[in-house]
DNA sequence: TAAAAATACTCCATAGGTATTTTAT
DNA sequence: ATAAAATACCTATGGAGTATTTTTA
């Protein structure tokens, strides 16, 4: 059976031509380097060199492994060596869930900074509704996602990476726009424009707990989880809503944000699956673990 | 050290996800294979396979070692197989040298059965003028050549191919053009155009005895060694010339060829190296040996 | 004659086998 | 309880070393 000390040990010979120096190359004795070849060629069926004790050359069988040979030991060492990056999570790929509010976040900014230490993992990013992003991951569909704080059980976990209070959106020409600070209960006759609670259930309820505390159930005339679409819809005057504050920084004409200090943080984090082995997640997690 | 079998026994493995199934196909026994596999596992550095007593998969690094072995197998196969056909010279390449008589012998026949049992040889074709056909076998820059009989030595060798008689060749219109039979003596105060004998003695010197035998010295206006040229010469009417037989067959218009069989026949054969150690020649020389 | 490859002989590392234990469902 | 992988222990194949012989320019 012909294996990889063979060709190691022809290519030697096939470069030097002499058994003796190229048997130190491969370090071991010419008798055994002598007995090597001769195996191979035994097992081949075939003389790869024309050899007397004055010079030794290459065949024209032996030219011909000369250059395959070179190959099988190169894609030896290659595939060693991409099954090592493999197993130290350099190589290989990530699927990341997350939702469209994820613009908003220093998450852009993780996964940057992930790419660029990591050059050679994929990054497969899914956008999905919110209330599926835990799913995906317990699943395997997904290696992590970002999620609002949530409590999770075996074998999942969750890590803070953020956290943002919520503001509120004014269009431009609002009466109560440019204040600084504005009870949310002089809002109580306005439209609201909310994400549902079937799709994205932190946030409503939080929103919802703000306006109760203000001491009024709010109008709530459309619904869209789409962060950038409400604040859209507050530009276009057709009503007022309560957005994390990050939504502040997309710079949207006719819009004004105005700061709720009373509003609790909303705290975002990833989530992932301890049971889950790819190495890549552990190069995801380090980064998300150190201070940017 | 990482070699074949080590590969092997991963990719069954790999294939499998059972360390008993896996362990006969390679023939080996569960333990064997176990300790091979933990052997390349140490060797890497990392977990190629998560296993417990009730199951066994790949991690990412198998996964990834699955493919890329599977490619190092392939190509040391492939080595191996490409080898032994350039062993037996069903590979490779012959270089062949001629001159442009080539074209009117059974040579080209020769070539072309050769390269239908051998699809895979490159056959590479040189002209040369007729006198260095020999030397360039003799240096090994052709496998072969077709030439004229002549006397080799050591290395050398020539075997016969064909034999070949000489003709006249008139231009159509001439007084003597349509007879069966014409004695070379009437020919003697004709123009004639010839091979030169410092390029193709051997022809030279076969005509110029036919005509010492006739009992005159021919008036030698023009010379080529290209057979094609000097009947396109005859056919335009400015001279006479004695061919071989073979360009009977090159259908040109405005020449009559008379036979000439009091013409000592012109053999031609093929001359190699003994010493060559190309394959492919036995190969070619086995054909030529062969009655088509 | 001398440089270099091949051979003879010995040793030992390790792949492989059998029997058994451990593990997880 | 059972199927399956790991481990213990033994055997023996064959790769490697040293010493020597053979070969050929």
């Amino acid at each position: 059976m012909v294996d990889i000390r063979h060709l190691r040990y022809f290519l030697a010979l096939a470069e030097h031509l002499h058994f003796a120096k190229a048997a130190a190359i491969v370090n071991v004795t010419q008798p055994s380097l002598s007995r090597q070849i001769a195996a191979l060629e035994d097992e081949l069926g075939c003389e790869l060199f024309v050899r007397n004790s004055r010079s030794v050359s290459l065949t024209a069988a032996g030219l011909e492994l000369q250059r395959s040979a070179q190959k099988v030991v190169d894609s030896l060492n290659g595939a060693i060596r991409t099954t090592q990056a493999v197993a130290r999570g350099e190589r290989g790929e990530l699927k990341i869930a997350f939702t469209s509010m994820i613009a908003w976040t220093a998450f852009p900014t993780l996964v940057r900074r992930y790419s660029v230490q990591y050059p050679n993992v994929g990054i497969n990013l899914t956008e999905m509704l919110p209330n599926d992003l835990i799913q995906s991951v317990r699943t395997g569909e997904s290696d992590l996602c970002l999620a609002f704080r949530t409590e999770v059980s075996q074998p999942l976990s969750y890590e803070a990476l953020q956290s943002e209070k919520l503001c509120i959106a004014l269009p431009a020409d609002h009466p109560h726009a440019g204040k600084k600070r504005l009870n949310l209960s002089l809002l109580k006759g306005e439209p609201f424009i909310l994400s549902p609670r079937t799709i994205a259930p932190t946030l409503h309820d939080a929103i919802m707990s703000l306006c109760h505390a203000a001491g009024f159930e709010p109008q709530v005339r459309m619904h869209t989880h789409l962060q950038g679409t409400i604040v859209n819809l507050v530009a276009e005057g057709l009503g007022v809503s309560v957005v994390p504050q990050a939504m502040a920084k997309s710079g949207m004409q006719g819009v004004a944000f105005i700061s709720l200090p009373e509003s609790s943080a909303m705290e975002m984090g990833i989530v992932w699956s301890q049971e889950n082995q790819n190495p890549c997640l552990m190069g995801f997690l380090e980064i998300a673990g150190k201070p940017n």
